[in-house]
DNA sequence: ATCAATTCCTAATACGTATTAATAGGGGTT
DNA sequence: AACCCCTATTAATACGTATTAGGAATTGAT
């Protein structure tokens, strides 16, 4: 009784014939609009009836065509989305984009940014996140232009982590990145540190902006005066040797260094040599945290001091907030940020006396 | 001379209106068409520019009811994508399709299957992955019926990992496990075990059905009768206990254990164990190998004997695979197998001679 | 018997794109 | 000037569904 295999699916026009009723009643039945119930019993089966012997499913394409969404969100990152030796950065925010976008009942549209460059988000003038109803954004490399763009264009999105655009509200899901730097100064300050190293990146990105405030605002809270000798610039997180911290502790009287982790696995390689060279020792010579998660973390690797950025939830939070986007399409801009945890780790220690006695 | 906030998306037919032509030659421009190099230069120009203006970008849904392909590539698995506890286990997949997907010039549409099970294939009679222009499958709690329903609706798609399914032919890139498997058989015996016990999982998956199958071969190829008493069901690999290992090599006369990895890191978290409580050591007192990649790997862990999947060669194949199928609609399944990687590690050794003297 | 109310269904249409057959405009050849 | 050919463009159409206004049949009321 199985039906012999069809070249083409079978439509409401098929069943509608087959029944003897119109293409019409046929969504009516199948779809269950408002009108739904005034259907007769015997029509209503009828229909069913067919719908099964014809093995139908409704054209997706078609229905949201006639309604305008397809049920789809994006997710574009601007870098190779799964670079091996980043992988441990952006897998909490695909896991979280990717749970909460089913949760919502959607499903995820992965678009692809390779290093050629022709698969930016506008291709010949194309804006290719149409495709979606909304996207959520990821990543440092972050083409402003486009961004300016897509607010230009009114197109619902969602930037994973806090971006500024000048003169253009956009929504964002950030991570607290001053209160979480401020706090992590307040803890060296209580542990007796007062010349601290803030290693940061050269490039002025949102997140090194608000590490910077958050170091100033601990420093300010403790009552201590910035010396901006001790900010300073880490092109290289490799370059971060035993000589180098060396260098700083014995002549600049640093006591403690924070530092801005790379998203490849630069510094914790750097770290870990440092580390087991025996010239130089975390805590006992001197203190040392990082401003957010290393990559590639095992559990094998040190336990670094550091503040964790709360990923899946960002990556939800963004979600959401996109979805909510969607429901109120003239809504204003939303942006969140959420706070990061602190890791206590094992790499500070109060500070040692002897070099600078204050 | 910014225009104001659309509340729809521009069209083709706005961008017609706009440039002064018919929305027919839109699309020849936008789209490519067979004719589309008849289009003047300058008609071409004014279109571009006029759909830069609007923001246009094509409407998936209109493009794919038409019939057309919408250059989506999907990907589906049988289980959540992304289990934190299986991560490193779907990550090289995950990549290799997104790579392979990038280079073809598709976009991928991720389709979640979340626990709640309303996120199948088939939900209410609809088949979701229809929005694609073909799937790549993954996971192994298949839903038989729902790969039927596909094979039977002629819907494009690639297994990755070899699925059969009993009168129909089905295109799928899998693992050479029988190989492999043999492989390491014939290296134990290369190093004198005679008695090889082989831990399998209980469900009868085409991964495990290869790995016996290869199991076998080896032993025959060595010319070693199979004692079945040694094909032993482990239920949850948490069991593999010293205890456990124990009682083989103690009672009868096992020097060697081939086992097959949980996706989990049961496996390996039990092996940690065993191995470092000292009443048992590999390989001095046993050799163990592992019938496949452990998940949750990490250079810190102990160097497993083991065969390893080339996973994003798979995935990769997988993806070139559907793309050709596309090209090909009424084209035979394409079936590929890829040789598994041999990694020495340290847990296996010379069979020791004193227990069961031979 | 006439009209109103109710029930059940259908015709018509829009959604945005790709494609094909047809057409207008120009330039050449005789 | 009549003809044809070539190029660049368009009108028309199909894809499958959801929705709405309205129509036919039936029932009920007077």
């Amino acid at each position: 009784m199985v039906p012999p295999p069809r070249q083409r699916r079978a439509t409401q026009v098929d069943i509608a014939r087959r029944a003897g009723v119109s293409q019409a009643t046929v969504s009516l039945v199948l779809s269950g609009g408002a009108v739904s119930d005034q259907i007769a019993e015997s029509t209503r089966q009828a229909v069913l009836a067919a719908a099964a012997e014809l093995g139908y499913s409704v054209n997706i394409a078609a229905r949201s065509l006639k309604g305008g969404r397809n049920h789809l969100l994006g997710l574009y990152t601007f870098e190779p989305v799964f670079p091996t030796d980043q992988r441990d950065f952006y897998f909490p925010f695909l896991m979280g984009v990717e749970e909460e976008t089913a949760r919502q009942g959607y499903d995820l549209l992965l678009f692809s940014s390779v290093s050629s460059g022709d698969r930016a988000i506008y291709t010949g003038g194309v804006n290719r996140l149409k495709l979606a109803d909304g996207c959520v954004l990821l990543g440092r490399n972050v083409r402003r232009e486009e961004l300016a763009e897509l607010v230009r264009e009114d197109f619902p999105f969602v930037f994973i982590g806090r971006r500024e655009l000048p003169g253009a509200e956009l929504s964002y899901v950030g991570a607290d990145y001053v209160t979480a730097t401020s706090d992590l100064v307040a803890e060296l300050v209580r542990l007796g540190h007062r010349r601290i190293l803030y290693l940061r990146e050269p490039a002025d990105t949102e997140p090194t902006r608000d590490r910077e405030a958050g170091y100033r605002q601990g420093l300010a809270a403790a009552g201590i005066e910035v010396d901006e000798s001790l900010i300073h610039e880490l092109a290289d997180p490799a370059d971060l040797s035993p000589a180098f911290v060396g260098h700083w502790t014995g002549t600049a009287g640093v006591t403690a260094i924070l530092v801005e982790p790379s998203e490849d696995n630069r510094l914790t390689t750097a770290l870990d040599a440092t580390s087991t060279a025996a010239t130089m020792r975390f805590p006992d010579d001197c203190s040392i945290a990082l401003l957010g998660d290393p990559p590639s973390w095992t559990p094998e690797l040190r336990d670094w001091t550091r503040f964790s950025l709360p990923r899946a939830d960002m990556a939800r939070t963004a979600v959401q907030i996109l979805v909510d986007l969607l429901g109120d399409p003239h809504g204003a801009a939303r942006q969140v940020t959420l706070p990061c945890s602190f890791v206590p780790g094992d790499s500070i220690g109060p500070a040692p006396d002897r070099r600078w006695p204050r």
